[in-house]
DNA sequence: TATTGTTATACTCTATAACTATA
DNA sequence: TATAGTTATAGAGTATAACAATA
């Protein structure tokens, strides 16, 4: 049942590969509802949040420019929809659809069960290690780029 | 020196969540070489391969028409070198030019570092556990599509 | 016939620069 | 003046379909 003891790749290589790995993983399941992922991504984001265009680009880490071709692409297939900020008359918000929001459900779904695949060699113990040391890489990040405590986003 | 403890992500949101830390990291580096994620990685694959271009193809999961263009660009910039396959005339090989071995090289230095501050806050165990785990998985992975005992690409 | 690689084409994604409207 | 967002443009990256050369 232990076939060989994986050669450790050291930290710099196995989160590089892991990172594609999971890229890979997501993207098929992006795919299989016609998205690419960075559509994906940007519906995981809107999944608890209704950011402006330039939050957005904060967010996703793109030039406005690149958000405007986004969102419009996303918006001509029903998946967000902008609406004019409250307080600012030059700023939009932009949101899920119900449509969008199940897309992103979809892809989740699928990619979950990939994730419960591919760790299936680990021990329970062993999966809460990883999740729990993933999660405080991802916190460090978040706290050093100022989010205030438990932000969820992406997938 | 503690903040707050991380509340943990769950496996699917920590998986994706630090794929889009590491890709950005990985992204940032290779702009500074005026390199894209994807020309990175090729630059990594080849680091200890020859392949063909449809083995390319395969280990990139793209088609062999994005191939042949992403080949084009690294070899038309001298990173990378088309020769002929001595035993199927069909066939070429693709491998990296001193440049080509050069520029990833860089950007995979620079990566490290990052890593490095990524991951301060962990123990030196933690950290042991996190590049173990994370090597356990795409081991997996790598078993699962065929791949021989240590295959190091990437990055 | 099947496989290897390229070409033609079309679309997504991205950044830069210039623009409009509002602050 | 500065900021929010869009448009125009150019280029990388990707897939599909059709092709040439070799097996």
């Amino acid at each position: 049942m232990a076939p060989d003891a994986a050669p450790d790749l050291g930290m710099v290589d196995a989160l590089a590969q892991l990172s594609f790995l999971v890229q890979g993983t997501l993207s098929r399941h992006a795919a299989a509802q016609d998205l690419s992922i960075i559509q994906t991504r940007l519906l995981g984001i809107l999944r608890d949040r209704e950011p402006t265009m330039q939050e957005l680009a904060r967010l996703l880490e793109l030039d406005k420019s690149s958000v405007t071709g986004l969102v419009d692409r996303a918006e001509k297939r029903g998946l967000v929809q902008r609406t004019p900020s409250t307080d600012d008359r030059r700023a939009i918000r932009v949101k899920l659809t119900a449509l969008g929001r199940r897309t992103g459900l979809a892809i989740r779904n699928g990619f979950q069960v990939d994730v419960a695949l591919a760790t299936q060699s680990l021990s329970e113990a062993e999966k809460k290690d990883l999740s729990t040391l993933a999660t405080r890489v991802i916190a460090a990040r978040a706290a050093e780029r100022g989010y205030t405590t438990s932000t969820k986003n992406s997938s």
